[in-house]
DNA sequence: CTTGACTGCCC
DNA sequence: ATTCTGC
DNA sequence: GCAGAATGGGCAGTCAAG
């Protein structure tokens, strides 16, 4: 096999990295990009996305940090504390490889099969496809099969390019920008159709051979899914539209987009993996629908009129089995409230008060449904479909607005969302970690717990919230405070007082607490408060009591 | 046969 | 999911 | 306003090891 060495695109991904500018990385790698034929043009894109395959093919390379990790080992013939020692201090697997790489001797630098792009993308298409025992080993073979023949350069990109996460200030966005300059067509375009094919590599090289006008929503096919934007108050969003606008519930299930055509039925998730197999009975309702459609849900689980938790709800998706006593356990349903596409039209460009005319037309029964939606005027209307929401165990609402097209992943201000206030618990720190990438080698990731008479437990993690100014303010300080030095993490003198704000709170083992916070974020650090002031186990229960009432 | 580490994806 | 940062 | 980056908790499946 021969063709375009990977270690070009490597140089290339290097170049990259170092520079910041935007027009540079573009130019950089539109041109590499413009000289690749078509098979490798694919390929490039797969690689530098991290999608081996387009999502819907639900196939998953199933390697991660730790057979990565070993394998580096193997190779590079360095101890587990070195390799620590260089982890930490780079915080990315790719730059610990190429570090060790260099350091050490090369495992067989006699053969030198040099690697080019198209053998690096087929040995981790054919990696995706081993299961079953032995897999493991043979998953590393093939691996080592590639790192034996690896350069410290093209080792870290292989490592990168495995993980996904590139860290070189290019991603989906920036791709594309790149493949437009070297298609020789404007972004915009480029941009619309990946939004209606997701899927960019697919995407180029229809463009590429003057089959632009062809792309277009496909049946059977996810699109990217429209999303939303928070807002934080019924006012803000009144004073934003100042218009009549659409509201609907907000349910905190699976977004779930439906196609039917003749009695074919396919169901995708928000990162567009195929989820039909999960819902069987959701799908026979489908099949009993008239007519030919895409459609946008949200399925959730209802029982006894009461709305089940997320995590419960959780519980159907990826099964291998799912039994009559499952459906009856977790009952679906789907909640529509968008259309794409109906009887042989697109209708995803019409107005959203047009699409919801047309949901008008389909004879929504059994597990499908239409979702609730109606007409506000102001700030008062709003909220108080929001309490009706919230008493009716919802997350909140969705406000829309109606003379908008749907716009495929786009997170504009067509759609807004209102979610509950978030409640605060008053923490302290007692252990934090290094983080990765740009966080490399600062203390950026904190453990915090409450108070239980005079121990304290721990109740959960958290990382967002503060500033970078922050972070290095509280990583001198805890560095000050350091009680044990554990290499990745460290545990300190329970001294450092946050507030964390969480949407709710829930059982769970993961914590000597005994509870788990969701979406838990800082919101400030209590320089003010002493860790004696700290919030309560006491407390956290009386939340989640609080919450649980409205749940089954 | 059971357990635990790992991976990937839902929010 | 959320949040911050640089352009 | 967009794009990029860092990272939370819970879940099921898979595989290797005991």
């Amino acid at each position: 096999m021969n063709g375009r060495y990977f270690i070009e695109l490597a140089e290339i991904c290097e170049k990259i990295k170092e520079t910041t500018s935007k027009l540079e990385k573009i130019s950089k790698l539109g041109n590499f990009l413009k000289n690749l034929n078509d098979e490798e043009l694919s390929a490039t894109i797969r690689l530098l996305n991290s999608d081996i395959l387009p999502p819907w093919y639900n196939k998953e390379i199933q390697v991660g940090y730790s057979t990565l990790s070993s394998i580096i080992l193997e190779i590079s013939g360095s101890s587990k504390e070195e390799f620590f020692k260089v982890y930490v201090k780079h915080g990315d697997l790719g730059e610990t490889a190429e570090e060790l790489l260099k350091k050490g001797k090369a495992l067989n630098p006699l053969v030198q099969d040099k690697l080019t792009i198209l053998k690096v993308y087929k040995t981790l298409l054919k990696i995706s496809e081993y299961s079953g025992e032995g897999s493991y080993q043979s998953k590393k073979n093939a691996l080592l099969n590639l790192f034996v023949n690896a350069s410290p350069i093209e080792a870290k990109y292989l490592v990168k390019i495995i993980t996904g996460e590139l860290r070189i200030g290019l991603s989906e966005g920036l791709l594309e920008e790149s493949l437009a300059y070297a298609l020789g067509i404007p972004l915009t375009n480029l941009r619309e159709k990946v939004l209606i094919l997701p899927d960019l590599s697919e995407v180029a090289i229809r463009i590429k051979n003057g089959k632009y006008e062809e792309i277009d929503l496909e049946l059977l096919r996810p699109t990217s899914f429209m999303l939303a934007e928070p807002m934080s108050s019924p006012e803000e969003i009144a004073n934003y539209f100042n218009k009549e606008i659409i509201a609907e519930y907000k349910y905190d299930g699976i977004r779930a987009q439906i196609h039917k055509k003749d009695n074919k039925i396919r169901i995708f998730s928000r990162r567009l993996d195929e989820i039909s197999f999960y819902l069987p009975e959701v799908v026979e309702s489908i099949s009993s629908l008239k007519g030919v459609f895409i459609l946008d849900s949200e399925i959730i689980s209802i029982k006894n009129d009461k709305v089940l938790p997320f995590n419960i709800l959780q519980r159907r998706l990826r099964r291998k089995n799912i039994d009559k006593k499952l459906i009856e356990e977790i009952p679906l349903r789907a909640i529509v409230y968008d259309v794409l596409f109906y009887n042989g039209k697109q209708v995803y460009k019409l107005p959203l008060r047009e699409r919801k005319e047309l949901l008008k037309n389909i004879d929504f029964k059994d597990r499908i449904e239409l979702g609730f939606f109606k007409i506000v005027r102001n700030s008062a209307e709003i909220s108080k479909l929001f309490e009706e929401s919230l008493n009716k165990g919802f997350e909140g609402i969705m406000i829309k607005d109606p003379d908008s097209p749907y716009t495929p992943g786009k997170r504009g201000k067509a759609w807004i969302k209102l979610k509950k206030e978030f409640d605060t618990l008053d923490v302290v720190i007692v252990a934090a970690e290094y983080g990765h990438g740009k966080r490399a080698g600062i203390l950026s990731d904190y453990t915090f717990a409450v108070k239980d008479n005079n121990e304290l437990k721990v109740i959960g993690k958290a990382y967002s919230g503060l500033t970078d100014e922050e972070m290095e303010i509280l990583d001198r300080k805890l560095r000050d405070i350091t009680i044990e030095d554990l290499g990745y993490k460290i545990i300190v003198k329970p001294e450092i007082v946050l507030e964390v704000a969480f949407d709710s709170i829930q059982i769970s083992d993961r914590h000597d607490s005994g509870f788990a916070l969701r979406f838990p974020r800082i919101k400030r650090i209590r320089w003010d408060k002493s860790p004696h002031e700290i919030d309560t186990i006491e407390k956290v229960r009386e939340i989640y009591e609080r919450k649980k009432a409205i749940f089954a």
